[in-house]
DNA sequence: TCGCCGATTAACCATTTGGTTAAACCAAAA
DNA sequence: TTTTGGTTTAACCAAATGGTTAATCGGCGA
């Protein structure tokens, strides 16, 4: 086997992974990715059979970057309050250095769930270890009674919905780049003691 | 000026209205409004233009629908907690019923906001007063400090998210349309305790 | 130096897509 | 009954789009 110099195919994949991030599957345009990457409409083809076969690598490259990260926090032998704070921490991090990541996910998920389900299933993310953990602190009286699903829901949701809304901060709250990156970066110390608030035992 | 009988008229905008929000513009093709509106595609033009100004009559008649139903309970004389509840109760009935609502809006807006964001700002969302509301409670040592972008996002995110992740709570929480309606009822009552449990001034 | 072979391109193709046109339809006015 | 004018359609159009092909490029081994 020759060495394969890859440089062609991972520039056509980080351009296809903007372009398809940015504009979502329906908007993104074969000839789009191609000028990005500086090379010919019919190389995309070489090396990625179709449209659909490049945003399937596109996807399958995004869920095994991030779903790993994920599970390494909710492996994490940690404190549970450790563990939010972590998760908050990293997790917006994460939507922050990629602006459209939860609202591509979210669209392309919600349009056409069976091209990404099966994807996203591969890679396997497992909530089961916290879910453990939540409800032994719960059998254990350290933590109030709350349904797993709502407080994963809410935790989640405190943290991904500012990405996904950001123009409207933009256009609405009169927030530019700046301004939006110290209000989500408020919102790592914010979220955590909401949450923790919302299922601390009262004394 | 004779009787117009707006029937094909409705019945291309109702049609219309279905197909964008379910497929976003990029998805959306003219015929298939068309067809759903069991008409040619050539009325489409006889009746708008074309697939922008379509669209464009799509997003004017959701925010004039929506914003003034959110305006009217910003606007509400009523003691804040329960204008907390009143709100969650209400956006949560919307997006039950208008299950793709949410995440298209917040689509269209992330992917061209320039489309968007003039018609929204026409329909004029209105939360000076909610934010007034808060600032006198807060300075009058009702509820603890709180930037009211932070609690305002808090609300809304804690409301909206679930409705724009269904298909994740589908696929890997194994929610079936009754189980979600479910989760989403319960949620009426758990985020307003949550929010005012975190504004809530403690004793 | 030559031939091999993967990499790359220009040109091409069929289909789809948003949009137009000219004619037909049809109810009501004259 | 004829005319009028809004409504509706079949047929058509040009551009865009995803994809293919045949030829060319260029480095490397024989």
């Amino acid at each position: 086997m020759p060495d394969i110099d890859h440089n062609t195919e991972s520039a056509i994949f980080s351009a296809a992974k903007r372009i398809f991030t940015d504009r979502g599957f329906d908007g993104t345009r074969m000839h789009l990715i191609a000028d990005e990457a500086g090379i010919n409409k019919a190389l995309l083809h070489y090396y990625f059979r179709s449209k659909e076969k490049l945003f399937e690598a596109v996807i399958k490259d995004i869920t095994k970057t991030y779903i790993p990260a994920i599970n390494r926090i909710t492996t994490t032998a940690l404190p549970l309050f450790e563990k939010i704070r972590l998760f908050v921490n990293i997790f917006s991090d994460i939507l922050s250095r990629n602006p459209n990541l939860a609202g591509f996910v979210l669209n392309e998920l919600r349009i056409n769930p069976g091209r990404f389900t099966k994807i996203l299933k591969e890679a396997g993310i497992d909530l089961a270890p916290v879910k453990e953990q939540l409800e032994n602190e719960m059998a254990a009286g350290n933590i109030r009674a709350i349904k797993t699903n709502h407080l994963l829901t809410n935790l989640i949701s405190l943290t991904v919905f500012p990405f996904i809304a950001k123009s409207f901060y933009q256009e609405f709250a009169g927030m530019d780049e700046k301004l939006f990156s110290q209000f989500t970066e408020e919102r790592k110390t914010l979220i955590p003691e909401i949450i923790i608030q919302s299922i601390k035992v009262l004394k």
